[in-house]
DNA sequence: AGGGCCTGTGAACGCAATGTGAAACGGGCG
DNA sequence: CGCCCGTTTCACATTGCGTTCACAGGCCCT
């Protein structure tokens, strides 16, 4: 089996003690980066990510890893209890969570569970609403069919606001969601992709995407 | 969202109510043969499975239920650590499980994340009172179910005052808490508010907001 | 009944939030 | 180096809506 990334580096003894007993092989990373230049032929098993240390480095992790081209396996996340509510908006990111300090042998079970699910049934990567599909291998989006020729951020965009059916988004959140947590830059440029997202739905679904005044923006 | 169908009957109670809490609709079972009869026509939602106090019961209900030529939705086992053991063995019966005791919090954020991977829903944050509901996260309100189409300041000035309903509040305080401490401005802008509020209301629920002579309004 | 408050009502003003077009920026590639 | 593409920023147009005002109507007290 392929090597576990693991991050951060070094982690937490009790957690390197809990892979080794339970036989899994890893590989500490201290940055996405890092990850992706030792990452082996065959592409990494898994990701295991301490998040209860250094959240915003452990999420930035987390995107980074996630948007590499390889389709990395199971990610899960290890946080602390008073980290719970911050896993609301971040589902896309991880497969399962653990909460510290863990019991070694749930993080085992975990794991199990987690690759023997990979293992068994692969399912498509897709986010769907209506006539919009997102083929999350292939970066591919359609509508009614039709593929459209979206730009990388128009796709990241997209694909944020279509996980969250309804979910009203101010633009810092997009910013930091969709662009990145140290993103720092104006909250216009938001709007400029919502147009030219608009403009390449078409005017028969440009209402994909609604503006909620004062507030921000919609989708669904 | 359809129901959840809960195992034992009846559960136990700092499970229905971390459900409750949630905002979760469930239905106890104390057998599959139970759990399929009572089954809503469009089927559960998923199931939790208690399987620490008679695990036996509890296996033989999962392999019962995911028998079951409905397509179940996601199943969460709650089990003891002295079991993690036994799951080795029965991957493809669930597909998450949490420790007993658990953290409601955990059992919160591990029931949301099954639901999201199965089909993207997440339960809305709502506020409610009698037709009346507020999406907070849609900035959606409606009566009785018919959506409203509020204004920013007509959908904030609402949620204040069904957020504390009953209770009176001056024009002054209305203005301080609903428009910002920081706000000057005559009072009078309270008075119209609520007039486009009770319009859009109707006149079947117009006297959802009270007007209280010489003091202010309430709501309720 | 009458007068003083208080609130409801309709319309108009003005600003702030968003849409829109285009130009500047920056990085990758031939 | 210069071009191309994607992104960001800016300036301007537009519109939605929050605020204000004047007046009308109702409630309560004397």
């Amino acid at each position: 089996m392929e090597p576990i990334v693991v991050f951060p580096d070094p982690p937490p003894p009790e957690l390197a003690q809990t892979l080794d007993m339970a036989g899994y092989t890893w590989v500490a990373a201290g940055s996405a980066d890092l990850a992706a230049r030792v990452e082996p032929a065959d592409g990494w098993a898994g990701a295991i990510v301490v998040a209860d240390r250094d959240p915003d480095a452990a999420w930035a992790f987390c995107r980074s890893v996630r948007k590499g081209d390889n389709a990395l396996g199971p990610l899960l996340l290890l946080v602390s209890g008073a980290q719970l509510g911050d896993l609301e908006l971040r589902d896309e990111l991880f497969d399962d969570f653990c909460l510290t300090p863990f019991h070694p042998r749930e993080m085992e079970a975990r794991l199990r569970h987690l690759f023997w699910r990979k293992g068994g049934g692969t399912r498509p990567e897709l986010v769907e609403y209506g006539p919009l599909a997102l083929n999350l291998e292939t970066y591919q989006a359609s509508i009614d069919g039709q593929p459209l020729d979206l730009t990388y951020m128009e796709y990241e965009l997209l694909k944020f606001l279509a996980q969250h059916p309804g979910k009203v988004f101010t633009r810092e959140i997009l910013l930091s969601r969709v662009w990145g947590y140290e993103y720092y830059g104006g909250a216009r440029t938001v709007d400029v992709h919502v147009r030219r997202l608009r403009a390449k739905l078409g005017d028969e679904h440009a209402n994909l995407i609604q503006t909620v005044r004062s507030v921000g923006y919609r989708f669904g």
